[in-house]
Formats: structure tokens, C-alpha cells, sequence
DNA sequence: TAAGGTACTCACCTTTTGGTAAGTTATGGG
DNA sequence: CCCATAACTTACCAAAAGGTGAGTACCTTA
């Protein structure tokens, strides 16, 4: 009897690690790494914001500024070009005025999604619980 | 016969956005709301590199710097204490000379781990094709 | 006595990021 | 003729992030 430490696994289940690809399964993550570059346009601020918000389908421009409360119009337009480069997301523009453009999801995007959702819903969930608990 | 499009889904499927909290369902993230704060954290270029690196057990500061390729003592400092006070990581330091402190993921932390795994080993995986198909 | 080891902190400076407000485009409507 | 509209771009400035190098603490070993 007396206290007893809860206690979880200190390292990840094999399982998971298994899918960390070679030079990752020891955790470094090299400098000049092209995956630095991806995860930081992917981690990014407004980029996860904008991912999130396309991943509920096609939107306008004027939409996505509206879901991605206090982004700046500059902001918008460089995440929207740097997802777009990466193949994450499609921009279709009509030749009308005023103009009118649609972005959406490509399937790498899609995929990349079903990561991400998760992970903004856990800090939704856990936020509170987080932030409170600081003396 | 032609050519026909790849199709994939536009939205995610039901039972994922079904995990959406609330005020998230619609995809909006209201700009002051306590989870940016925290997604800033989890998101933040060394934050993930740090919890990544834990993921694969306990270890000393010096080890972290290793594992953490390029970051400065400045920012690992900075990046453990945020991380810390979020009660994502726990920081125990043996009264020895030279000092000894090791880190390791709380409970809490683990279970984001959990989702930031896999988030990186995508990145890792998609992030020659990525940089590639870029013209 | 002096150097070495570990985990930091601090002050200073540079680089990057981001906001603001204005300008642009082309057309249809009043 | 002029204004509104949607989706941007640009120039300029402020703020935040991040690097560098020095300093600190204390004991052990040479």
C-alpha cells in the first residue's frame, strides 16, 4: 500500500515506431533534412489552419479568410501559394469578374489531412486542461 | 473511355470529422482561443523535434541537442521550459556535480506523441516527392 | 592550482515573420 | 462616369524568433 506512481510506457509501442522510416527511428532528424523544409510549411501557424479548413471541401478565398479567423490577406495569399507548390492544394481559378477561385484539397493533401485533424483535435480537447494547470 | 480523372474523397469521411469537437466542426478556430496557444506549441519547429526525440524514451539535455540536429542552447532551454509548464514533458534534476537532468514525455505527452509520429514519419516519406514536383 | 565536465542564463544583435494600408484588375450596374 | 466586387500584390514598418558568445556553478581529477 502507501503511494504508488502511475505509470505508462516511457517509449512509443513497437508498432508504431515500426512505420518510422530508417535515420528517424533514432529521432535525429538531420539539419539540412528536405523533411524540415515539408514539416515546417505543414506545422506552420496558418498552414495547419488552412489545411483544416479545406479539409471540410472546396472553398473560395473569401471563405477561407472567414475560417482562419485573423489571418491577413498577405498571409493567406503566401500559406495558400507555399501549399499549393507542395502539391497539397488546388487552386482553380475562373476568368470572371470578379473574379472567383476555388481551393481544395489534392489527394496528397486529402492523405496529409487525416493526420492533422486529429492532432488540432486533441489540442482543442486538451487546451484548457493544459493552459490552466500553469502556476 | 478518354481520360478520366482520379477521384478521392473532397471532405473527410464521416467518422473522422465526427471526432471534431464542436466550434471545430465548421472548420472555424477562433482567433484568440486557448487551443492556438497550444497548437503553437506542439507545432512549433523545435517543439516537435523535442517530443519526437522523447518519444523514444528518457534522456539527458546533451542528448536532446544531439537528436534535435541545430538547434541552439538557447532555444532547447526555451523549447523544454514551454513544453514543461505545458506538462507535456517532465524534467527531473539529480543534485550531482556535474549536474545530471533528464527529460522525458508525462503521460500527456505520450499520448501526443502518439499523433505526431505519424504526422512526421509522413512528412519524412512525402518530402522528396514534394520538393521535387516543384518547378 | 588549474582544467574539465554539465546544464544552463544572459545580453546583444540579426533574421525572419507578420501586420497595415494602399494599389491593381476588369466588368457590370446605377 | 463611377463605384462596387473578389482576389490578389506591393511597400513599408513592427514584432517575434533565433543565433552567438560569454558567463556561472560546483565538484572531481590531473
Amino acid at each position: 500500500m502507501g503511494m504508488e506512481a502511475t505509470v505508462w510506457p516511457t517509449t512509443l509501442p513497437e508498432d508504431l515506431r515500426a512505420h518510422l522510416p530508417e535515420g528517424l527511428a533514432d529521432g535525429v532528424f538531420p539539419a539540412g533534412c528536405p523533411s524540415r523544409t515539408v514539416l515546417d510549411h505543414i506545422t506552420s501557424k496558418w498552414g495547419v489552419l488552412i489545411l483544416l479548413a479545406l479539409s471540410e471541401g472546396e472553398q473560395r478565398w473569401s471563405e477561407l479568410r472567414r475560417r482562419a479567423e485573423g489571418i491577413s490577406e498577405k498571409m493567406l495569399a503566401q500559406t495558400l501559394k507555399t501549399l499549393e507548390r507542395d502539391g497539397l492544394v488546388l487552386r482553380k481559378a475562373q476568368p470572371v469578374i470578379p473574379p472567383r477561385v476555388d481551393y481544395s484539397l489534392t489527394e496528397r493533401g486529402y492523405e496529409l489531412s487525416g493526420l492533422l485533424v486529429p492532432l488540432v483535435a486533441w489540442a482543442y480537447n486538451n487546451a484548457d486542461d493544459i493552459l490552466n494547470g500553469q502556476r
